[in-house]
RNA sequence: GGUCAGUUGGCCGAGUGGCUAGGUCCCGGUCUGCAAAACCGGUUACGGCGGUUCGAGUCCGCCACUGACCUCCA
């Protein structure tokens, strides 16, 4: 079956079909690392692990890059242009490698909180200075760009005039450039543009600035598109299957983007499939610095701050991203995050029942109809909230079948467990929370078998408020008892 | 102001021209010493007004509202 993805460039689902039989080539925009990861960060990051993840299940050998931001973004208030880390660097003291790696290392940190898989390359802009540079010069030298007192602007109008068939600019975003050439808001260095749309490749540093690098023009900074394009042509290519990013990075970014490397690559448009999410809001605003209302990661997962009721697991956000299309809005909320923790539990409780099912001679679960319409939904654009509605279907059948109203047979019960390993596990990358080294969990484990069976006992000579007595005091500590037919189950909660 | 997207049940969130999305919550039942879990059943829905159609949340038009982008952004 074939994967199809929505393309923004052409504004609909298309059949995946790489360049090069079983490689992909997949270029994600990554953090900023000038401030701690918010909400909003989870959400391309989950989602394009996700589809790292089913490309890489289906047999692809993928080569994703993701880069990080550490230098060359501008902050611009009407005044002058100031370097974002350098500026906040000044803030915190430090040095601005040093709040570069402290972010970095952060983000990394709850990168792995989520198990996202590592992309296959990292890299940074302040690693490739030279590969920009070289990318400015090949411009200049298309005659693309102008130089003007050590900074480098791209020349939109010539570019949209000789592209206007191969690549033309506002394709991705969809707008009109004799629009954006009118409407663009005042920027630092307007008055060097021969253009006000006209976009910066290089920035002459001013006196102050801390991050420069020496260029042909003087010492500067790249510009903020300029990098994208440097290192995804390094890593993958003249061009390259997917390229993704939030859906904010649509325009400028990715515009300019695709320009640049069209002038490099001789009107080659840099991805063919172009993937965007959509954002996450809260209160029905986006999630973002300017509106004042970010939650971020570190107090999401403790429950620090005045929006949360209570800390939410990682793997709670995950499974909350993973609940909703990823080009849909999702709205946070309290209430929809409990409702996502308590149906992972109820999904990962019986993903772990199923290897104790009792086995039938017959199956009156239809296990390959089960696994067909996961595929189906998954490689449907990536419609996780439509494959997790099967895997409920599946939990009802593994829960009823514990339950003896429901028949599997012993080979049906391997491919359910296969499947359903393969989709929570594999693709989805979600995982059972487990705290605490094997050892301590061994011991816990053996302390709470004992107490069950003392509990047991109690029981069975009707002494209930001995039994009472230790099942609420293992609910204290956060041990829960359930009696089942089987026998008596605990969880452990972290 | 321009461009685009959306408006689904208490909440989150899919889908789609005709059959229950799913989760969570709430109510009732089964099981159980009780509880929890699980299972069974139930309740609440497609912004408004017109139109197309045998049939429309689903297609078309208008209106209202919300949001995103146009500026750094995931």
């Amino acid at each position: 079956m074939d994967l199809s993805l929505y393309n923004t460039l052409t504004r609909k689902k298309e059949i995946f079909q790489p360049i090069t039989p079983c490689h992909v080539g997949m270029y994600v925009c990554g953090p900023t690392v000038s401030g701690e990861s918010h909400l909003g960060h989870a959400r391309p990051y989950i989602t394009f692990d996700l589809l790292y993840r089913l490309l890489t299940h289906s047999g692809y050998k993928v080569r994703y890059v993701r880069n990080i931001t550490d230098a060359g973004h501008f902050e611009e208030e009407g005044r002058e242009a100031e370097d974002k880390i350098s500026s906040k660097a000044i803030l915190e003291k430090l040095e601005p490698m040093e709040l570069v790696t402290k972010y970095t290392n952060l983000f990394h940190w709850a990168m792995r909180q989520f198990n996202n898989i590592d992309p296959s390359i990292e890299p940074t802009a302040t690693g490739h200075i030279v590969e920009q540079i070289e990318m400015v010069k090949k411009i200049l030298a298309e005659g693309y760009a102008y130089e003007v007192n050590g900074s480098v602007y791209f020349d939109l109008r010539k570019y949209a005039t000789d592209f206007a068939k191969v690549s033309p600019y506002g394709k991705l975003s969809g707008r009109i450039l004799d629009e954006m050439l009118e409407t663009t808001r005042d920027l630092d260095g307007q008055d060097e543009k021969r253009n006000k749309a006209d976009f910066a490749l290089w920035k002459k540093a001013p006196a102050e600035h801390i991050m420069r690098w020496p260029s042909p023009w003087g010492d500067g900074f790249p510009g903020w598109h300029i990098e994208c394009s440097a290192m995804s042509r390094k890593y993958l290519g003249d061009e390259f299957d997917i390229h993704g990013g939030g859906m904010d990075l649509q325009f400028p970014h990715h515009e300019s983007e695709m320009a640049q490397s069209s002038v490099c690559h001789g009107g080659k448009i840099m991805a063919r499939y172009w993937v965007h999410n959509n954002m996450i809001t809260i209160n029905g605003k986006k999630m973002g610095k300017s509106y004042n209302n970010v939650i971020k990661l570190t107090e999401l997962f403790s429950g620090d701050h005045p929006l949360l009721d209570q800390p939410y697991n990682p793997m709670t956000i995950r499974f909350f991203v993973l609940q909703s299309h990823y080009r849909s809005t999702l709205d946070f909320g309290n209430e929809g995050l409990q409702s996502a923790e308590k149906g992972l539990e109820r999904l990962m409780r019986a993903v772990e029942r199923i290897d104790k099912l009792p086995e039938s001679l017959i199956s009156t679960f239809e296990v390959f109809k089960f696994r067909d319409k996961c595929w189906e939904a998954i490689l449907d654009d990536l419609n996780s909230p439509i494959l997790i509605s099967h895997l409920f279907d599946a939990v009802k059948a593994i829960n009823s079948i514990a339950e003896g109203t429901l028949k599997i047979t012993s080979e049906d019960k391997k491919l359910l467990k296969e499947t359903v390993d393969t989709f929570v596990f594999d693709i989805l990358g979600l995982k059972m929370a487990a705290g605490g080294n094997n050892a301590d969990r061994d011991r816990l484990n053996q302390l709470v078998s004992m107490m069950v069976q003392l509990r047991t006992e109690a029981k069975a000579r009707k002494d209930y408020a001995t039994s009472d007595q230790i099942r609420n005091q293992l609910a204290g500590m956060g041990i829960m008892l359930k009696d089942t037919k089987e026998g008596c189950e605990w969880e452990i909660s972290d």
